[in-house]
RNA sequence: GGUCGGAUGGCCGAGUGGCUAGGCUGAGGUCUGCAAAACCUCCUACAGCGGUUCGAAUCCGCUUCCGACCUCCA
């Protein structure tokens, strides 16, 4: 078995082994969202990866504390750094404060991670939280030479920042490239390097969101407000950090240098990035419109699908792919998990009810070990599954009697499913009909045995039709019928 | 244009220098009053062209195509 656990680490663009900085606690810090706008199915991709990653070092027993930032100020409209705050330029349009659309998406957004079964993380801060933080954070940077004031802003000086440190250690680009290829943003001659990015924004009067700072009123700029809380909670140092591959050459590149050039310190030592969710191969995004917002797969209310998807099968459908591969969505696709997921859940059924034999057919602890060793490598969901189909294999040719199992095997076995399928995938079984409900079809399925008994097939046929068209399907065996809904 | 990453069977998707996942679909079979489910079997793929090697889909080079980032984006 494959002990130790490997994770795939943006910086050295490879996979390390995973070492915590003071075992058994692990610091895990990831990007959350900007809430101007409801989070569509890519945002939720990203969080529910990072779900898994959460859930995973908790089973295998680190004491993870998981802080996921709201961006709920300083995120502009561009990184000409002229834009307005996305927040504030939507408050106005709706005539709204700004922690209204705070508050609206904010909570659509959680509502959102529950209907995906995602475990809420332990901190969950804000930027509006944390102004003294930054301007904290920034008063040091100023300090220490890394950054300079031009009319109440305050820059961070990129070039200064790579003679001693190297900027691009995470994107892998050199900074002369940078240069060569920065489009000419025009209308901002403010900084004095093209790759100087804001810490702090002087406000104009009309701003609706602004804060007294040493320099003047203004708010905090994007990158700032992850270093500040990340430093707060997680320390200068803490294990991993996450986001999605599209954060990697600005925000991310950006946060590392304000961490350093704050305390000197490289913030985490895991960065892990997750891939984009893609429509007809091309990444879902808000500026795109090619974007599916959850409900609207939930109930299948968008021109590119034509029936609706539960929230796990969605979600089993991610796993299904491993996160650092592009995934792409199609009806087809959802098809496909949909069937498997119920293949899955109608095995795990089954498991509960096998009956142990005196010998196993089939080696339980080689496939437990085969789970293991996919999560462990760089948390394969993929390959845990297909290991797990096996498992359904053995689960359903037991039951036909085929192969058999001991009482040993067995329990493992289905610790072995809980495990995996509740605990570290996160996923739900659909709710099962109520008692009553289920008093009432086994009378009718003894009605239709006594028909079948009978030889009168168009009554048992009957009812097995009438079942199956509100949603209840009779699956008859050996052993007597059993149902499932559909 | 620059940087980086991909191209896998009907579809989706793992993986990897020799043992050639898995799901879905299709075909056949077993079971069954018939269905459904389940199980068994089959359809055996790695963009193209060279090279390295006893052996490459996996390593190297070139070509074609696609995508991401360089503008806000998980």
């Amino acid at each position: 078995m494959q002990q130790s656990l490997n994770i795939y680490n943006t910086l050295s663009r490879s996979k390390e082994e995973f070492k915590a900085i003071n075992p058994p606690f692990v610091g895990m810090y990831v990007c959350g969202p900007t809430v101007y706008s409801d989070v569509h199915l890519g945002n939720c991709r990203t969080f529910i990866s990072f779900d898994i990653i959460y859930r995973y070092l908790s089973h295998l027993g680190y004491k993870v504390r998981y802080v996921r930032n709201i961006t709920d100020a300083g995120h502009l409209e561009s990184d000409a750094d002229e834009g307005e705050d996305k927040i504030s330029k939507k408050a106005k349009l709706a005539q709204v404060e700004p922690m209204e659309i705070v508050q609206k998406y904010t909570v659509g957004f959680r509502q959102v991670m529950e209907v995906f079964n995602a475990l809420p993380p332990s901190i969950e801060p804000t930027a509006t939280g944390h102004i003294i933080e930054q301007i904290e954070m920034t008063r040091k940077m100023l300090e220490n030479g890394f950054a300079y004031e031009v009319n109440g802003s305050i820059y961070f000086d990129v070039e200064k920042y790579n003679k001693e440190k190297n900027y691009g250690a995470l994107s892998g680009r050199n900074i002369e490239d940078l240069l060569n290829n920065t489009r000419e943003l025009g209308g901002q001659d403010e900084k004095r390097g093209q790759l100087d990015f804001a810490l702090w924004i002087k406000a104009k009067p009309e701003h609706l969101m602004q804060w007294p700072s040493p320099w003047g009123m203004g708010f905090p700029g994007w990158h700032l407000e992850c270093s500040a809380m990340s430093n707060k909670y997680l320390g200068a140092q803490f294990d991993i950090h996450g986001g999605g591959m599209d954060l990697i050459p600005t925000h991310h590149t950006n946060e590392i240098a304000q961490n350093i050039a704050f305390c000197g310190k490289h913030p985490a030592n895991y960065w892990i990035h997750t891939n984009m969710l893609t429509v007809n191969g091309q990444k879902m995004s808000k500026s795109l419109g090619n974007s599916f917002l959850p409900h609207e797969l939930f109930t299948g209310d968008h021109p590119l699908l034509d029936k609706g998807y539960g929230p796990m099968v969605v979600r089993f459908f991610m796993l299904q792919a491993h996160y650092r591969s592009t995934l792409d969505f199609s009806n087809e696709a959802l098809d496909a998990s949909e069937k498997g997921f119920k293949r899955m859940m109608a095995a795990y059924d089954v498991l509960k009810q096998l009956t142990p034999s005196d010998s196993s057919t089939s080696d339980i602890n080689v496939l437990k070990e085969r789970c293991y060793n996919a999560m462990n490598d760089d948390f394969n969901t993929p390959v845990a599954i297909a290991e797990l189909f096996e498992g359904v294999r053995i689960i359903n040719s037991v039951k036909a009697g085929t192969e058999s199992i001991t009482e040993t095997d067995l329990i493992t076995l289905t610790d072995l499913f809980q495990h995996f399928l509740f605990d570290i995938f996160g996923l739900l079984t659909e709710e099962h009909a109520t008692n009553n409900v289920g008093k009432v079809i086994d009378l009718l399925i003894d009605i239709r045995n006594s028909a079948k008994a009978n030889k009168d097939y168009s009554t048992s046929d009957a009812i097995r039709n009438k079942l199956l068209e509100i949603g209840y399907q009779l699956k008859d065996s050996k052993e007597g019928t059993s149902w499932t809904t559909v």
